[in-house]
DNA sequence: CTCTTGACTACACGAGCGTGTAGTAGTTTG
DNA sequence: CAAACTACTACACGCTCGTGTAGTCAAGAG
């Protein structure tokens, strides 16, 4: 498959693929080369080490995510955006970044800080109750990308691949379900917060 | 540190450590030996080899999470014990089990699965509204368990450490906040729903 | 005192890693 | 036509890894 891409580009994808189900430190440039179909020099002929290319690939996720999400807000428009929406496309990236992310990407990293100014923004505009709306904001982003990094933890529990029509569908309608219901009354929280002061 | 432990358990400790930083490839033997204080010939003695002793940690790492969460509810009663809370003294070994489970160990996937179907008993017992319980419950653990897995991520948005009290308050008030208040109005719901059904 | 046992170390092994080097084939450029 | 450049491969390097082996040293048993 992607016999129609140039060597460069399948040597990327075949990156972000390995990177992600294995870890950078666990996916070898052989590996990457074989899966591309390449000798393992060619990746040192594009990218240089296994550093640089792993840089190319966050670039290249991230170009990619930001592309998607501004034709998103095309299609819907911005306020249709939801907290709870992920978009199909863009799980493999979004499940690299974050792998990128915990193996110590600062590209990656940086892109995560922006997403939790973002979010504690829309707290501050939309309402949400809280005295601290930064805390607010990175619990969240944590729990979402909670989701990608336990893909394979969350598929062996529903029995389900997520990214099928199906269990994409169910993992939403279980957000959906999630973030429109409290979990714990007014006295509950009152108590947890009194615990926790 | 530690000095009064057995060579045994300090490996063993040193081992949890090591592999939750880095991952269980990331970790090598020999730094483990080094972090507990011996020489790596030792760790083998001990242990027989790196997978095993990936599986003492596992069990140990098991166990220490069972007794202290028998502790916690001989202290607080069952009622008391919320979705919410996460213990602080739990946080190390919470944190190498998602860590070891996302590097595919067996044993801790099967405690992931438990928590999940005790989650979705307490969904049913408790009010949920949902028509799929399983996810519900999967999607929720999935979600806490990404303030493990993305700790650091989560301390460079908060500028502060999780496990110093400070930290560990302001988490767990973000915690209360956002599972005490619908972040979607029946109205946004309902249209989500319909897009994913 | 001798023997055994268990904690512990030193060292060597083959394998796989990222990287470096040399070279080939085909296209482009002057 | 010749020179230069680009895509690409083959192969060797030094290093680190998990593992295997041999041996030391102290404590307890007969």
């Amino acid at each position: 498959m992607n016999d129609d891409l140039t060597a460069r580009a399948r040597i990327r994808d075949a990156a972000i693929k390995l990177f992600t189900e294995r870890g950078i430190e666990g996916a070898s440039i052989r590996d990457i080369a074989t899966e591309a179909g390449v000798s393992s020099g060619l990746v040192r002929h594009h990218f240089g080490s296994k550093e640089a290319l792993r840089a190319a690939c966050d670039e290249y996720a991230l170009g990619r995510m930001f592309e998607l999400g501004r034709e998103l807000v095309d299609e819907q428009g911005l306020e249709n955006v939801n907290v709870a929406t992920v978009q199909p496309v863009a799980f493999p990236l979004q499940t690299y970044l974050v792998r990128s992310m915990m193996d110590g990407s600062e590209t990656a990293s940086a892109m995560f800080l922006q997403t939790v100014s973002y979010g504690e923004e829309w707290a501050r505009t939309h309402g949400v109750v809280t005295d601290d709306y930064r805390a607010w904001s990175a619990v969240i982003a944590v729990m979402k990308l909670g989701v990608y990094v336990l893909r394979e933890q969350l598929e062996l529990a529903l029995g389900e691949d997520i990214a099928s029509p199906a269990g994409y569908a169910r993992m939403n309608r279980a957000f959906v379900d999630i973030f429109s219901q409290p979990l714990l009354t007014p006295e509950q929280a009152a108590n947890l917060r009194k615990d926790n002061s």
